[in-house]
DNA sequence: AAGGTCACG
DNA sequence: GACGTACGTGACCTTG
């Protein structure tokens, strides 16, 4: 007969809170509060070491809550609402809980929506089912109505709990001492007595004692409340009669869910050996030694066995897809129009609310007249709290030209008082894909959106970097929706159209508007629920929760607050380029001998190379002449008078065309302000981007460019001041690949160039320390001789010298770029201090131009990507900052990726700048703690460029 | 829609 | 033997 299966459930979070309380308060050496996570640790070391024991495991999970609600909450909206908040430095150690695992190599299980205790029922009741033996690893007391032996055709098969802490079995004779009953009646006591710590009613006045006493002489609960009537009178008698609905509401609240939809088969719980890694690399990181020596010692270690589920490393090479996103789809019905609803009357709205607000969660989409969030008119809302349980809302449909009968709809202000309290519930999780474009529509509405989620930002801290070119990377919904959920929803220029046809979505039918809009919100919310669940499973949770998800309604507000532009000062400069522009043309001509399109790099090649002759002209692979500014500031060094005035000519058009002319179009006439639109999921390191108007990219390096940020400016009394970070990625390079010297520098507070100059050339000139900033910036970027040597303008060989005597000079950088490609190419990814993955499908392509690429980048990425999250980190915790110093009057305008600019009353500038320069230098702790200074340089003024 | 160019960190 | 050589972005222009 085959080996019996034995399969143990860990009850992790349960676990966590009480070993938080158990064990001292440890740090690790980034200076995050382990204590809980090393008591977690050793218990799985424990069991996954016991495979071989007779009442070991065979098979193993742990079970998690996920954040938020439960369908409990729709039963009894106060279920667990007196739990207190957790203790601070016990908070940060919940996703470490699932690190733990992974590291353990390890199923980490849990479902949005469903609580740990009716996962871990189901799993257990589907094991017995088939003749295996569990043992759940907890000490709740809810779980132990699930103890006992059941016969089943494969023979008898019994579940028993185990309590780690007091290392105690819980057997029949644990339940009846401590309850007075059988397991099957377990429940029945509950519901009597209530639970303090979830929040369950049960009857007020009976206790443990009494409601064990009850239920033993009555058999149930039912009997028991039934026995009330023919009591004797008494005070219990009264509590029982009156107490019935809260002890049957209770015993529902502590029934344990049996039949929930697993997301994981039993088959492949397999207990296997703990591979070494990542468990090494988790143990040495949070510096548990006795740990890691018994790991290396192999005393102990962690089991044997086949490893049925070996991490897939990510090698997309020629084929190069990278889809390891991809999972089996959901079983969800079939997107259905047709079960959508319209909802046009206060009554059916107000249904939808309730039921959402039962719900604890809902999916919410905000139709407009424009993509622009500061210009957008509401015209719907849709919401969606299962798949095909979704609805559309119009609320500024028809009164235009092609649609001037008005159909039925709520009044808009009737319709917003009746959403505000829903989208406001602390409560209830609002789930939105690009939820900060809705956050800006709704709060210029008045209302504040909160809690939120978002299935767009949950993607990129899964997904950044995956997928193709061309295809597959995004973020946005149709690409998801196709991706995850094999749906193609309707397509927004169907209902709309495009160019000078388009109509706003008001003038669509409601029918189709509704197809469309609930639509959107069905696929949000299914999208949620394939997406969410994969986060601790993949290790996203830690930069998505810490990182990212606090940052959506920070970057929503400073959209909405945009930033004052001088509209006559760009006029007056558009002016005065376009006469130079005009000047420069004719003269260009002259030297051309004939007309022709300056802007044209095709004609200007043409003209260059051919007509006149001009030598070093070199054709790109489409067989056009290059004339960008490295080729024409040859031409002009070795005398062509046109080359000059080519490059001034381009300069002048760049930026008239797009920054002097189009910051006056963004001026938004509401607000006189211009808003930018951050994406936070543009840049695949975990930069934000900055788009309509990109105000990332403002001149700032000539004198003549600089003029542009002289038109940023306050309102009257107040000023501009712009804080970034010195070097941010240099001291991150330093730190992160442990450079003494580097590191000493930055200490010291030296010129880091000038250090470089010192170290490289032995001496600190203009010459050599330009130089040495340029070899400084080739290793951020990931170097190469050839790179490193056009820049310098000296043969490879030379450059190839200079790189050898950096790696000489500054030992540790060659080894982090080694270990970082090694790791990349094994895991498919690299990762921030923060734990942000970004993809890399190409690392190990046979096309060498491809493949080294990606190489560059991912060398870059880390460093880069550290440094976005840390400004992100120091965003998301300015404004409270500021608000606790009383500085409620600091704007927080604008993020250039290492800089931040605030618009404040001019009184407060002293006060605001010691809060915001802590809150930069300090932004990476707790989380980790840097071995290098982070420097702020802070600057004032009445424009933009005056505060640099 | 693509390619070239150039603005920023 | 040719290729293409620094990372990450977005906007505008011309051309096809």
């Amino acid at each position: 007969m085959a080996e019996k299966h034995h399969l143990y459930l860990v009850d992790g979070s349960s676990y966590i809170f009480r070993a938080y309380h158990r064990l001292p308060p440890l740090t690790n050496p980034e200076g995050t509060p382990v204590g809980a996570v090393y008591g977690y640790t050793t218990m799985l070391w424990k069991l996954a070491a016991d495979l071989d024991a007779a009442e070991g495991p065979t098979h193993l999970a742990v079970i998690l809550d996920a954040s938020g609600v439960s369908f409990r909450n729709d039963l009894y909206e106060h279920y667990k609402a007196h739990r207190p908040e957790p203790p601070e430095d016990l908070v940060p150690q919940f996703p470490l809980i699932r690190d733990a695992t992974r590291a353990f190599s390890l199923p980490c299980i849990e479902v949005p929506g469903l609580e740990a205790d009716d996962l871990i029922a189901t799993y257990a009741r589907r094991a017995q089912e088939r003749g295996w033996d569990v043992t759940i690893v907890s000490s709740d007391k809810d779980l132990m109505q699930l103890i006992g032996e059941v016969a089943t055709e494969f023979g008898p098969a019994k579940i028993d709990m185990l309590d780690t802490m007091k290392n105690q079995r819980i057997w029949l004779e644990e339940v009846e001492e401590k309850f007075g009953v059988g397991p099957e009646l377990v429940g029945d006591v509950l519901a009597l007595m209530g639970d303090a710590v979830d929040n369950v009613p049960g009857i007020y006045g009976i206790g443990p004692k009494t409601a064990s006493k009850l239920i033993a002489e009555h058999g149930s609960l039912t009997a028991a409340l039934d026995s009330a009537p023919d009591m004797k009178p008494s005070k219990l008698k009264e509590r029982l009669i009156e107490g019935r609905a809260d002890a049957e509401l209770s015993k529902v609240l502590v029934t344990l869910k049996e039949d929930c939809d697993l997301p994981q088969p039993l088959d492949e719980m397999v207990l296997g050996p703990v591979p070494p890694e990542p468990l090494a690399a988790f143990l040495q990181k949070h510096g548990f030694t006795s740990l890691l020596r018994r790991l290396d010692a192999g005393a102990g270690s962690p089991s044997r066995t086949t490893d049925l589920n070996p991490p897939k490393p990510t090698t997309a090479g020629a084929n190069g897809s990278g889809d390891g996103s991809r999972q089996p789809l959901p079983e969800m019905a079939p997107i259905d129009h047709s079960a959508y609803e319209t909802v046009q009357t206060l009554e059916r709205l107000e249904a939808w609310v309730a039921r959402a607000t039962a719900a604890r969660l809902v999916a919410v989409d905000t139709e407009t007249t424009s993509l622009d969030p500061m210009r957008a008119e509401l015209v719907g809302v849709s919401l969606a709290l299962g798949p095909n349980d979704a609805c559309y809302i119009p609320l500024a449909h028809g009164g235009t030209d092609m649609f001037a009968q008005k159909p039925e709809q709520v009044p808009l202000a009737a319709a917003l008082a009746a959403l505000k309290p829903l989208l406001e519930d602390e409560a209830v999780l609002k789930v939105f894909q690009n939820g900060k474009y809705d956050l800006n529509i709704l709060a210029r509405v008045g209302i504040n959106v909160s809690p939120i989620d978002d299935t767009m930002v949950i993607s990129f801290a899964l997904d950044a970097g995956r997928g193709e070119e061309g295809m597959g990377g995004g973020h946005g919904m149709d690409e998801l929706s196709q991706r995850h959920l094999g749906h193609t929803p309707i397509p927004f220029k169907e209902l709309c159209g495009t160019g000078k046809k388009a109509i706003l979505f008001g003038e669509v039918p409601l029918d189709r508007a509704t197809a469309y809009a609930a639509e959107d919100a069905d696929v949000t919310l299914r999208l949620y629920r394939h997406l969410k669940p994969r986060l601790a499973v993949e290790g996203g949770s830690r930069v998505y929760e810490r990182v990212d998800r606090p940052l959506i309604p920070v970057v929503a507000a400073m959209e909405r607050e945009g930033i004052r532009v001088d509209r006559a000062r760009l006029a007056k400069l558009s002016e005065e380029f376009a006469i130079e522009i005009g000047r420069l043309e004719g003269e260009i001509h002259a030297l051309a001998g004939q007309e022709f399109t300056v802007g044209s790099p095709k004609q200007l090649g043409d003209i260059l190379f051919d007509k006149l002759g001009f030598k070093g002209g070199k054709k790109g692979k489409s067989g056009q002449y290059s004339t960008d500014v490295s080729v024409l500031e040859k031409l002009a060094v070795e005398g062509a008078p046109i080359a000059r005035k080519v490059l001034e000519w381009r300069q002048l058009a760049k930026l008239k065309s797009t920054y002097t002319d189009a910051l006056q179009e963004a001026i938004n006439p509401a607000t006189g302000r211009v808003h930018t639109s951050y994406s936070l999921v543009g840049a695949q390191t975990g930069r934000l981007s900055s788009t309509d108007p990109n105000l990332q990219n403002i001149p700032i390096r000539t004198a003549i460019g600089r003029q542009i940020r002289e038109a940023f400016v306050p309102e009257p009394g107040n000023v501009l001041l712009a804080a970034d970070y010195s070097q941010i990625e240099l001291r991150l390079a330093a730190h992160m690949a442990g450079v003494d010297s580097l590191k000493d520098a930055f200490a010291q507070g030296e010129d880091i160039h000038a250090r470089t100059a010192r170290e490289m050339f032995g001496e600190v000139t203009r010459d050599t320390r330009a130089r040495a900033k340029t070899i400084n910036f080739a290793i951020l970027y990931g170097i190469s001789r050839w790179g490193l040597a056009g820049r310098l303008e000296v043969p490879p060989e030379e450059a190839q010298a200079m790189i050898d005597t950096y790696f000489q000079r500054f030992p540790g950088i060659q080894r982090y770029i080694h270990e970082t490609l090694e790791s990349v190419r094994a895991k498919g990814y690299s990762e921030t201090l923060f734990g942000r993955k970004t993809w890399f499908p190409r690392i190990n392509s046979k096309n060498q131009a491809e493949r080294q690429g990606s190489e560059r980048a991912a060398i870059n990425a880390p460093i880069q990507g550290t440094s976005a999250d840390i400004i992100k980190r120091a965003m998301a915790r300015m404004l409270p900052a500021l608000a606790d110093a009383g500085l409620h009057d600091v704007r927080m305008l604008l993020q250039v990726h290492d800089e931040l600019v605030f618009e404040l009353p001019e009184g407060r500038v002293e006060a605001a700048t010691t809060i915001i320069r802590q809150v930069m230098a300090d932004a990476a702790l707790p989380a980790v703690e840097l071995t290098v200074p982070l420097g702020v340089d802070i600057g004032t003024g009445l424009s933009w460029d005056a505060a640099h």
